[in-house]
DNA sequence: GCAACAATGTATGCGGTGACAACAATGCTG
DNA sequence: CAGCATTGTTGTCACCGCATACATTGTTGC
């Protein structure tokens, strides 16, 4: 018997959400499609989502929440050297936005309307940021701000991730330039990464 | 008298396409919308590309030979001096990047079905390549294969880009960052980029 | 208990879109 | 100029997001 209500159809339109963004793609995500894997009609979603950008602000969010536990959970298991720490955050990185493509450009598609997302976000890159702080206090890296080095590492990872996706980059030859990014950072912060002279 | 013809359908279709890439991004281009504003039926624009598809394979493909066509001049104002020269090359990448944002995600999209799209990206990718050649000639990177730090500048590049385009990196503060990775990037590949024991 | 209300799901419809097929006008070529 | 390929038109279909009116269920105050 078909209870009228489902009881739990938010969470269930986000995990069906989340599985056919990783399959098919966002483009492809059909708020109709979704209400039909969870059974009810296809309006049912409007009393959850406001529309197909609500449900998309609500992935990322529950995304970038997830990416801050992965890369967490990789610092929780590395030991205690730097380099070995920034190369292990750094793969947890890679790994989330190479198996999560889709969504992860969900999470940086820059049109969200929810202030709610970007409250979401400040936790990870807070993650990264501290991460460079222990860099600085080890030596690792060079004192001052640590934002711009953040970024760059950010950028770097999210490149990398950009270029895996797009297919411009062999998956074989990932783990040997992502070691290699860690080491050009590692390099370029040790000694004057900062500009003085601007 | 409307010709019956329109003599120049696919040109036209491409060029206002690529604008309303840059107003409105790639999720709201519409073939129907196209064909309105050239003043023909909503059928005509499938004479010229099979299906959405296709037409976004042809911007893309375009896209990469105007960016490529873009480094080159870049380049061609630089001077001599090799940090100068890589300095111009990765403004002019940001430069495009930036504000082609929606195109450039159709260039990276990976969804391409068609191999133009694939010779199309070889070019300014080895223009890349050539200046990592030429930064190894002038001894200010590290001699050996130099596929790996030119997928390392273009990875940092596309995702400063990424990030800018995201909002997640204010854009007043987008130079200092280029000049930044710029740096960093030549620091970490000077000495010992290339990893030796891998 | 139960009435009033809020929350949640349903039924139906509108306008828009991409894809497809049959047909019409035009240009090209032997 | 006859035949054919190219290019555009009209009509149709399935699908989608969004909106509104309505039905059912859970909850709360009396």
């Amino acid at each position: 018997m078909p209870a009228y209500h489902h009881g739990n159809l938010r969470a269930t339109l986000l995990e069906a959400a989340e599985r056919s963004l990783r399959e098919h793609g966002a483009e492809q995500l059909s708020l109709r499609e979704l209400a039909r894997e969870a059974g009810v009609s296809h309006a049912a979603p409007r009393r959850h989502f406001a529309d197909r950008q609500a449900l998309l602000d609500a992935l990322a969010e529950t995304g970038f929440a997830r990416l801050d536990t992965e890369l967490r959970a990789a610092l929780a298991t590395a030991g205690a050297d730097f380099p070995v720490r920034l190369h292990a955050v750094s793969a947890a990185y890679l790994r989330f936005a190479t198996e999560d493509a889709a969504l992860l450009d969900v999470m940086y598609a820059g049109k969200h309307r929810a202030d709610r997302v970007a409250e979401a976000a400040a936790a990870p890159f807070g993650l990264l940021n501290d991460v460079i702080k222990d860099g600085q206090k080890h030596g690792a890296i060079a004192p001052g701000d640590p934002h711009r080095p953040g970024v760059l590492l950010l950028a770097t990872l999210q490149g990398i991730a950009a270029l895996t996706n797009g297919r411009l980059v062999i998956p074989e030859l990932l783990d040997g330039i992502l070691e290699a990014a860690v080491e050009q950072f590692l390099a370029g912060q040790r000694t004057d990464g900062q500009r003085t002279s601007g």
